[in-house]
RNA sequence: GGGCGAUUAGCUCAGUCGGUAGAGCGGCUGCUUUACACGCAGCAUGUCGGCGGUUCGAGUCCGUCAUCGCCCA
């Protein structure tokens, strides 16, 4: 038996089990037991960068889930990956090529450029499952996925064919967000508004005929040398003259008409608006309604188009924003210039500022699916954790927009559509077609184009499990049993997975969905690598342990609160763990080699007590992470360990320890059993390593050697055991705390023995535990009183206890405590009396709380009693 | 502009069914008590953001205001 530490040693035990764990498969499902299966997905990161704190909780949350339902007797299935995450890997590999060879993807070609992602997929995707491995994640990595493994894309294939076969995916030019900086079209969702100090300048058009002028404020000067309007409310009666008349554009001698429209704000600015349909969604909507031309001034480079002009062609769009203003202002057309703040739309990913431009994009028609996600929470088929996401949930979707799915990037899946270079016929097929059905031709050229990386993702919870074959873990775990993931993807992939599961499985993903807090540091602001607060998990669990850093991540996580993670929190977590350890190392220090589990216990007093405190915190702990309440079951396990395992049972077993039969130390072995394993789902480095040095030679045979192996205890027959009376340990610890209190309040030094005396016949049961926890010399039972001059003496629940002072004590600072303990009981007392003496609430409130203020006014008045006798 | 959340001990946060407020850290006092100083014993700490309402009773339910944060437009 191999001797333990004095301290955990968590930077040994940390890097012992993984492996063990690995290759003993007790990860790995197992759809042929026979047991009930579930399953849950990972949110697959993204494989441009490492783990953060953010993942760090989302797959503590996971594994103390899965590590629970495994133990709980379940077929439990974790099933990890990886996502390829379009855009933000793209960009990132073009900007490393770029720094390290000066090339660009174009230089390289699509062929070479895909080529040197798919090593830097691999090596991130290494990367990120190690510190996977790290964690302690119990993932079934036979079951591994990347989102464009063959089969995965074979899903997303089939189900672009299929949508576009029945009208949910249609291509065609319309406004979408433009990057600049990724040369790609975005999705709504891939917009963020930013809010910036700009201006707003007031241009002046002047009226054709040269009757005068309209003056037109804009954030965006240089869009007006695609104006093909100015429009002014209808009813506004300072421009209803101007309606239909036509404007001189500056700048480019073209003219355009003025007219009225709703949507102009006529408190805005000067109340005429310019359009530009080319250029800006709202525009782009009048123009439509107005029947305007569109005239595209930006391209597709964020640079001006021949349509500008010859003078500003080629201009990059702010620097001519400057030419144009410098222009306009040479004219004497610039009005005056507004300080103004305002949104400004940036990619996401790029934070370059986008251009609204039209373009041909494939889109997707969710309305429908939509409808069918909405209805799928809300008659309960989907729950949500917190609830209140719902909420959020109804509302986006009830507003939502066709999905623009097409991304003019390299690093995605190929989007299946095929244009037949001889008749121009699309086609859009699952699988490449070697003729073009319509006019036989070979000369196919496929869409250059891939796709949202979030439609693969949609399909994750299915496409894992091989669909659309009929597998046998499509079968087994599909529908999943829950989803963990962060609230800022509730759209982006949340509610994208339930539109698609409901579409092409019939089944909702998952059914429950928990939404875990964000991370945040010890003052609760965001970490951000600009603010330097990033707390790193690897360095972490380096410096605090793994096992500490996965107690406070799930002490943290009450639902729907955001995380503020400190050292002194991670300290404790820590702390906790040493302190596992060390109660662990003093039973084993104690235990023969024939104290096994195998022996049947003898269960004492305490023994009853303890075993009775352990069904109620699992049974709290059980019910506790069923329903996602990870921060109560840490609190419950927390003080089970800590105050009645550790301070309360282990120091009355003591004597049991040193003198006890086999049997009475068989119950304290099983009780650090029950223990080992509730704890494990949520520290499981610290839990198996004193499972190995407790407990693997102590094992009833036939029981796994891991505890990742083992089951969850709630049912162990110890707890189950009927015995003991239950008012005896709060009369203890109520006794032994008053002693203790009394020794402090006189000075006494820790380590001197007294005599004690007691009115508490119910102290006998313990006495020695209470001798040597109290520190007293004897322990005499007496009836009545106890006062006298050399003793202090302290009123208990149902009774007195005394200490021998013999001339250490000061009798008025003896009489002080009692007056003041007098008046403290008053003080509690009234308040129950007066509610007592208050017909209406005597009346009306319900008999238990009525019963209950009568009991605990007995309670006061008995100890004021006492108090009264004590001071004569 | 619309919506959501937060406001509780010095700090960071819990608080389920409305029954009279807790944890961790920190603070103070004292301890090399033979598992643990990553520990032990003891002590202190609250106008539960403000105001109003419902109720016998409100941290909890309703209304309103304030401050902070997030999402959407």
């Amino acid at each position: 038996m191999r001797e333990m530490d004095k301290a955990f040693d968590f930077k040994t035990a940390q890097t012992r089990w993984y492996a063990q764990w690995e290759d003993s498969k007790i990860f790995e499902a197992q759809p042929e037991s026979g047991k009930k299966p579930w399953s849950i997905v990972i949110p697959p990161p993204n494989i441009t960068g490492n783990l953060h704190m953010g993942h760090a909780l989302v797959f503590t949350l996971h594994d103390i889930l899965t590590r629970f339902k495994r133990a709980q007797g379940f077929d439990a299935l974790w099933v990890p990956g990886v996502d390829h995450a379009g855009i933000a890997t793209q960009v990132v590999v073009e900007r490393q090529i770029k720094e390290a060879e000066g090339k660009t993807r174009h230089d390289l070609g699509r062929e070479e450029f895909l080529k040197r992602l798919w090593q830097w997929k691999d090596q991130n995707q290494g990367d990120i499952e190690n510190q996977l491995r790290r964690l302690g994640a119990s993932v079934d990595w036979t079951r591994k996925r990347f989102t464009m493994d063959p089969d995965l894309n074979k899903a997303v294939r089939k189900v672009f064919a299929a949508a576009y076969k029945q009208g949910r995916i249609y291509k065609g030019p319309r406004m979408i967000q433009w990057d600049p900086a990724s040369q790609t079209a975005l999705s709504d969702l891939e917009v963020k508004y930013v809010e910036k100090q700009g201006k707003l300048w007031h241009l002046r058009y002047p009226l054709a005929d040269g009757s005068g002028q309209l003056v037109v404020a804009t954030t965006r000067p240089e869009t007006m040398l695609g104006d093909t309007a100015v429009a002014v409310h209808p009813e506004d009666e300072r421009y209803k003259a101007f309606v239909g008349k036509m404007l001189k554009l500056p700048l480019t001698g073209r003219e355009i008409p003025v007219v009225a429209d709703e949507m102009v704000d006529p408190k805005f600015g000067t109340g005429c608006v310019k359009l530009t349909p080319a250029h800006d969604p709202n525009d782009h909507a009048a123009g439509k309604r107005l029947h305007l031309p569109s005239i595209t001034v930006i391209g597709f480079d964020a640079k001006m188009t021949a349509e500008a002009g010859a003078a500003y062609a080629g201009l990059d769009r702010f620097e001519c924003r400057k030419k144009v203003l410098a222009d306009l202002e040479a004219q004497g057309l610039l009005e005056k210039i507004e300080d103004y703040t305002h949104q400004v739309s940036v990619s996401d990913r790029t934070g370059c500022v986008l251009e609204p431009l039209v373009s041909e994009q494939w889109f997707m028609k969710v309305d429908e699916a939509a409808k069918a996600a909405l209805a799928s929470v809300r008659d309960g088929r989907i729950r949500f954790t917190p609830e209140r996401w719902a909420t959020v949930w109804e509302h986006w979707l009830n507003n939502i927009q066709d999905w623009c799915i097409s991304r003019q990037l390299w690093w995605g899946h190929r989007i299946p559509a095929y244009t037949c270079l001889g008749c121009g016929h699309l086609m859009v097929e699952e699988e490449a077609p070697d003729t073009c059905d319509k006019c036989g031709s070979e000369k196919l050229e496929q869409d250059p184009d891939t796709l949202d990386t979030w439609f693969s993702s949609a399909l994750w919870p299915f496409s894992v499990f091989g669909w659309p074959d009929e597998t046998r873990d499509l079968k087994r775990y599909y529908p999943t049993s829950v989803l963990i993931t962060g609230y800022d993807i509730l759209f982006f992939w949340v509610a994208r997975m339930v539109m698609s599961g409901l579409l092409w499985t019939d089944e909702v993903p998952f059914r429950d969905v928990y939404f875990n807090s964000l991370v945040r540091d010890e003052h609760g602001s965001k970490m951000s690598k600009s603010k330097g607060n990033v707390i790193d998990p690897l360095e972490t669990m380096e410096e605090f342990g793994t096992d500490a850093l996965r107690y406070s991540l799930a002490a943290m996580a009450a639902p729907g609160t955001d995380i503020s993670l400190s050292k002194s929190r991670l300290e404790a977590s820590r702390n906790f763990c040493n302190k596992l350890w060390n109660a662990a190392r003093f039973v084993q220090m104690s235990l023969t080699p024939d104290v096994t589990l195998a022996v049947e216990p003898e269960l004492g007093e305490a023994e009853y007590w303890m075993a009775a405190r352990m069904k109620d915190a699992l049974e709290r702990t059980t019910q506790a992470i069923e329903e996602f309440r990870f921060h109560e079951a840490a609190e419950i396990l927390y003080h089970l360990v800590w105050d009645d395992f550790c301070a309360t049972y282990i120091e009355l077993a003591k004597v049991t320890l040193q003198q006890g039969t086999t049997e009475q130390k068989a119950a304290i072995l099983h009780f650090l059993d029950i223990l080992l394993r509730a704890l494990h789902p949520v520290v499981p480095f610290v839990t198996e390593e004193i499972h190995e040095a407790v407990m693997s030679e102590r094992l009833v045979p036939g029981e796994p050697s891991f505890l990742a192996a083992r089951s969850w205890p709630l049912d162990h027959p110890m707890l189950q055991k009927k015995g003991g009376n239950p008012e005896l340990m709060p009369k203890f610890q109520e006794a032994l705390s008053a002693i203790l209190r009394l020794r402090a309040e006189n000075g006494i030094d820790p380590g001197k023995r007294l005599p004690g005396f007691t009115t508490l016949k119910e102290l006998e049961v313990f006495l020695d535990g209470f001798k040597s926890m109290a520190k007293l010399e004897s322990l005499s039972f007496l009836d009545g009183d106890l006062a006298s001059p050399s003793r202090a003496v302290s009123v208990v629940g149902g009774g007195l206890v005394a200490l021998e002072l013999a001339g250490l004590k000061d009798p008025a600072a003896d009489r002080a405590k009692l007056e003041k303990e007098l008046e403290k009981l008053e003080k509690e007392a009234t308040p129950l009396r007066e509610r007592l003496a208050d017909e209406n609430f005597v009346n009306k409130a319900p008999q238990v709380a009525v019963d209950k203020m009568r009991g605990q006014l007995r309670e006061k008045e008995g100890r004021l009693a006492k108090v009264r006798a004590l001071l004569g």
